[in-house]
DNA sequence: AGCGTGCGCCGCCATT
DNA sequence: CAAATGGCGGCGCACG
């Protein structure tokens, strides 16, 4: 049996000192969904055949120095690409490479859509594609974006926009939840989902349940109503959030409510709980003077013990350490801290914070 | 460091 | 009969 679906080719765009990671983290979630559809026996082709461009084919090295090899060269690309992905990384050359950018300009009115990841709407909009038009872009290069290219609405706050057919996204995390999205528009919101579980198997770090996708954790929820009250955990973490609790909060049997939530989120309630409470927590030792009790009372765990249990387990250091890693009380670090202006409210997602975290790892 | 205890989770079955 | 819901008991694990 064999079922025909529609082939979406995509087309990276590579150069030198790209960041490997805003190609790796969309393309996985590309040939998961390739892998998909072949497990289930439906096709024989790929659904997301995936072609790495670059000014000449052959060896690019990357922003780490890791080394890439580009299929073919744009220049002579003939394929009609359904989308364009253009990932961000060292644009120092490329924003004066004529070349590229023409090529981008010439293609892009005719692709399906065209995405980019991190620094890489900078491309865009050096092109002119994002003008007039919502964007965002790495956290710490949204003030310089906005001055750069003033026809552009900025959103820093933001894991990816769409606006229209262009569609930019964060960071590097955020280019996963960006190729997310794209599957679910194309596929529907069960492949996205089946794709995403897959990818929390196999992208699983050391940070553990605090590094579930911002899509998985809300965007996944079917009902209405099991969203409002993730939304609503988030914004009262000191809250008393038992399983008990929660059920009755949604006129449930506890039973059923656990079951349900798992069927909708993929967690189990107890654990999307100590997720919010531990990013909470992250969030309040890294931007805030706050003593650690106080931030175990704030964050819902309050027994400062168990909150150093449950970061130890989830993270694998306790709450002070990871201070002194990534808080403002090592005066070392402020370089790290993000613009005033883009500062953010009460939480911040999942995704968010580790690159905030990544960043400012990169400025040390 | 260790241990009793309560909570969360799940399998299973009854009910609607 | 299928599907959704609720209750019960046991097991593992985190808490205190």
């Amino acid at each position: 049996m064999s079922i025909e679906y529609p082939v979406r080719s995509v087309g990276i765009v590579g150069f030198p000192g790209v960041e490997i990671l805003d190609i790796t983290g969309p393309t996985e979630v590309f040939s998961f969904t390739n892998l998909y559809f072949q497990r289930r026996g439906c096709t024989q082709t790929t659904v997301y055949p995936l072609t790495l461009l670059a000014e000449e084919a052959g060896q690019l090295a990357t922003l780490s120095g890791i080394r890439i090899v580009a299929e073919k060269s744009f220049r002579t690309a003939e394929d009609h690409f359904d989308t364009l992905l253009i990932p961000g990384g060292d644009l120092g050359k490329v924003l004066s490479n004529s070349d590229l950018l023409d090529w981008v300009k010439s293609v892009a009115p005719k692709v399906r859509r065209i995405v980019s990841v991190c620094t890489g709407a900078f491309i865009l909009a050096d092109c002119g594609l994002l003008d007039g038009r919502r964007a965002t872009t790495h956290w710490n290069h949204c003030r310089e974006f906005s001055r750069t290219y003033p026809k552009i609405t900025v959103e820093p706050d933001r894991i990816f926009i769409k606006d229209g057919n262009v569609v930019t996204s964060g960071g590097i995390t955020s280019g996963i939840d960006l190729a997310l999205a794209l599957v679910e528009d194309d596929w529907g919101q069960e492949v996205a989902l089946h794709v995403a579980r897959y990818l929390v198997v196999f992208l699983k770090r050391p940070g553990g349940q605090s590094q579930f996708s911002h899509y998985l954790a809300l965007e996944a929820s079917t009902r209405p109503d099991l969203r409002d009250l993730q939304v609503w955990i988030m914004q009262h973490p000191d809250r008393d959030l038992r399983v008990e609790a929660l059920a009755e909060r949604m006129a449930m049997s506890p039973r059923n409510f656990a079951r349900l939530f798992i069927s909708e989120t993929g967690l189990t309630p107890a654990k999307f709980v100590e997720m919010v409470r531990i990013d909470t927590a992250r969030h309040l030792l890294s931007a805030t003077m706050l003593d650690i009790d106080g931030i175990a009372d704030k964050s819902g765990f309050k027994d400062p013990e168990r909150m150093r249990r449950a970061f130890l387990r989830q993270l694998g250091v306790n709450p002070s350490d990871y201070r002194k890693r990534f808080g403002r009380s090592d005066g070392a670090v402020l370089a790290g801290v993000p613009d005033p202006e883009i500062e953010r409210g009460p939480y911040r997602s999942v995704a968010q914070t580790e690159y905030e975290r990544k960043g400012r790892l990169m400025d040390h």
